[in-house]
DNA sequence: ACATATTTTTAGATAAGACTAAAAAAAATA
DNA sequence: TATTTTTTTTAGTCTTATCTAAAAATATGT
């Protein structure tokens, strides 16, 4: 029996970690102490003090006031988190009848617990899914994502059309909103009209005509046919 | 829709509240001091800090130097996280493979989780099970067992026999001793001798005869027939 | 009943993670 | 470049849940 050293770590730096592995996409420099207490909801104050300690777990790279960055050490810890969050989403829609509005607090609970056995077998039970139900990619065990090709429904001209294959807003209050147009993913959309004006764009999906508003267009992805 | 005052609770008073529970089961006096530092591994001061907290709370009845007594309300909290550990459990052997001697640990975090919503939809998921992998009854949501008629093995007499339903000790050595002796739940067993001296047995099981040891035989929980 | 042993509580300390307020550094602007 | 604004860090405090060591209460044994 092989008893492997695996490093253990708090909710809180979990939590810290994955906020970090979100920000760094969109930026190439490191990222902020702002961003980060903006993002987990608490005080600058407090993300010096956790950034400070991640530091010298190596987990991330922190000079003073030039920002953080994750050592591939922390990515990989990180990106753990996220596959366990989005595995645990498909889990709750799939199995459990959750809808994917209601599936987030939940994950963020699911995804602290330690068990790498557990996680290996729901993803099995799961049949090894790609993507969790808002079409956000799962990382497999090293970390890895799989591309998908998609754009924004806002990048769409007039006459173009795709598959819905995923949302950049996973609030509640806009999937609520999805469901309350038919907009689930999977389903395709048409680009009949597009309103230089304000963006809006006049869509069919299944059959039917609707009007979108460029903030909805903004934060639908589509796979282009 | 209707939002409700839901309590919150740490998962150490969880943790206090379920080990208090389990040992009220035992004693018709107080739970000491003592009982709960052993149960949790922890140190009676702590133990007593922690007992001032939740009696505030109302959860228990604390008088010092007279150990504690859960209320109505600390027993209902106490069997709803007794209720998720044991659901969890069913989860991990029928859904994702466990063996009964791996589930606890994983149970033992899991059974913090906050969501009425998901224990519901477990419950529902997993046809409503009554009794968990080691044959302990699962809660309802009020807090009631349903009470199944079992006694120890090393109560049977000579010649009695009857089905295997349930185990007093929950470790992994015991319950991987059982597996390796082919003792499950649901087997039929009968005594064919009892030793005086040791209180040892000569039982069958699966046709096949089989030598137990006293304290193997006060561990296993039996349906007479 | 009294001395001893055990159990329980108190008092004070520590660590994690958060906070506020103020100081210091960096960035933006005139 | 000098000044102002913003960001980040520091210093000190708070809460929760632990701990150790010592004091107090209860239980036990002769």
């Amino acid at each position: 029996m092989s008893s492997k050293y695996v490093p253990m770590f708090t909710s809180s730096e979990e939590n810290y970690l994955k906020a970090i592995y979100h920000l760094e996409i969109d930026v190439d420099k490191g990222v902020s102490t702002n961003a980060i207490a903006e993002k987990l909801v608490t005080k600058a104050s407090s993300v010096t003090d956790m950034v400070k300690k991640l530091s010298e777990k190596e987990l991330i790279i922190y000079k003073k006031y030039q920002g953080v960055t994750l050592t591939n050490f922390g990515k990989k810890i990180a990106s753990s988190i996220v596959r366990k969050h989005r595995l645990w989403e498909v889990f709750l829609v799939e199995k459990l009848n959750f809808s994917w509005d209601e599936v987030h607090d939940v994950a963020e609970q699911l995804e602290h617990i330690k068990s790498p056995k557990l996680i290996n077998q729901l993803d099995i039970f799961l049949g090894f899914p790609s993507q969790d139900p808002h079409g956000d990619p799962i990382p497999d065990t090293d970390g890895n994502l799989k591309v998908v090709e998609k754009r924004l429904l806002s990048t769409l001209l007039k006459n173009e059309s795709g598959i819905c294959v995923g949302v950049n807003d996973s609030s509640s209050e806009f999937l609520q909103f999805l469901d309350k147009k038919g907009i689930t993913l999977g389903k395709q959309i048409k680009v009949l009209e597009k309103e230089n004006f304000d963006g809006s764009l006049f869509i069919t999906i299944d059959q039917k005509k609707l009007s979108i508003s460029n903030k909805i267009a903004n934060n639908l992805y589509i796979q282009k046919q």
